[in-house]
DNA sequence: TCCTCAATTGATATATCGTATCAATAACCG
DNA sequence: CGGTTATTGATACGATATATCAATTGAGGA
């Protein structure tokens, strides 16, 4: 488990410098700390997790990542926004299936909504230039199990 | 024109009326304000424009509106959150085209997502309770003259 | 009309989330 | 090994939103 979070830390720092960002020690602590999520988080709970580090500093590259492709923004249903690591093979922007139950996310792979928008779009005279989508809902597990943690 | 807005302030009192909320003063006031707007809106613009209403107030008559399905949350590209007035004939959750040029946001009307969205779902064994979809872009005037406001 | 009581209000404090500033520091490149 | 430039973090600030709670008000019944 540690090889594969330092696998993946290394990888985000990666990405980060073929942008021409520096490999720093702060950056290295955030991207370490996101490695090691395996669900989404906020930003406040990062920063609790990394107290020798400024505010600022997280957030900032929180936004290098979610910028990178490696960090994707998650709405809530409560309009709270968490983040989420992306898979390495699914980078940029996408969208999930959130369970409202155990916070688990899945990616929502293989599924044209563009297309469709385009469509939509196209009906209203619009441009599309970008979009965001979430979904809420329960996983197969929390349907199969309400009572589990 | 004044007449317009007065019906839709009426309307929108009535709605809330049904549901067992009293008319009061300064609930009037933050639903005439409300009906004298032609785009979202935030809270603390809705705030600034009623300075003798207390903030609390304004929030809270702002949360009921939207229960009550007169009134959508709109998430900007940028995160923030917005509030638009529905048409009387479309009340209650649904998506919008937000023109990031000019701030007119268009209703997605007639566009059956929900079916499509079931159908992926599926595929994920999830079980759909809720979603957020906004669409960003240019709205067909300002796509055709991008130098107007 | 007046009374009563529960809903509503608003002043205040508090919490969260995120950005601007700017001097000090550290990373990278030749 | 410098020199330049990005980066950091302390601090302040601002926007957004909710909790508390005493005072007030609306609405329905007597």
């Amino acid at each position: 488990m540690r090889n594969r979070n330092y696998a993946l830390a290394e990888h985000l720092l990666d990405t980060l410098g073929e942008q021409g960002y520096r490999d720093t020690g702060p950056r290295r602590q955030v991207v370490a700390a996101i490695a090691r999520k395996n669900r989404h988080f906020t930003a406040e709970e990062l920063r609790d997790e990394l107290p020798s580090i400024g505010r600022a500093t997280v957030y900032r590259a929180l936004k290098l990542l979610v910028q990178s492709g490696s960090l994707c923004r998650v709405l809530l249903e409560d309009g709270n926004l968490h983040y989420q690591l992306n898979a390495p093979d699914h980078p940029g922007h996408h969208h999930h299936l959130l369970c409202v139950h155990c916070g688990e996310s899945q990616d929502l792979r293989g599924c044209d909504f563009e297309e469709q928008l385009h469509s939509v779009a196209k009906l209203h005279q619009f441009q599309i230039t970008g979009h965001w989508l979430e979904i809420y809902g329960q996983c197969h597990n929390c349907a199969a199990n309400p009572n589990n943690p």
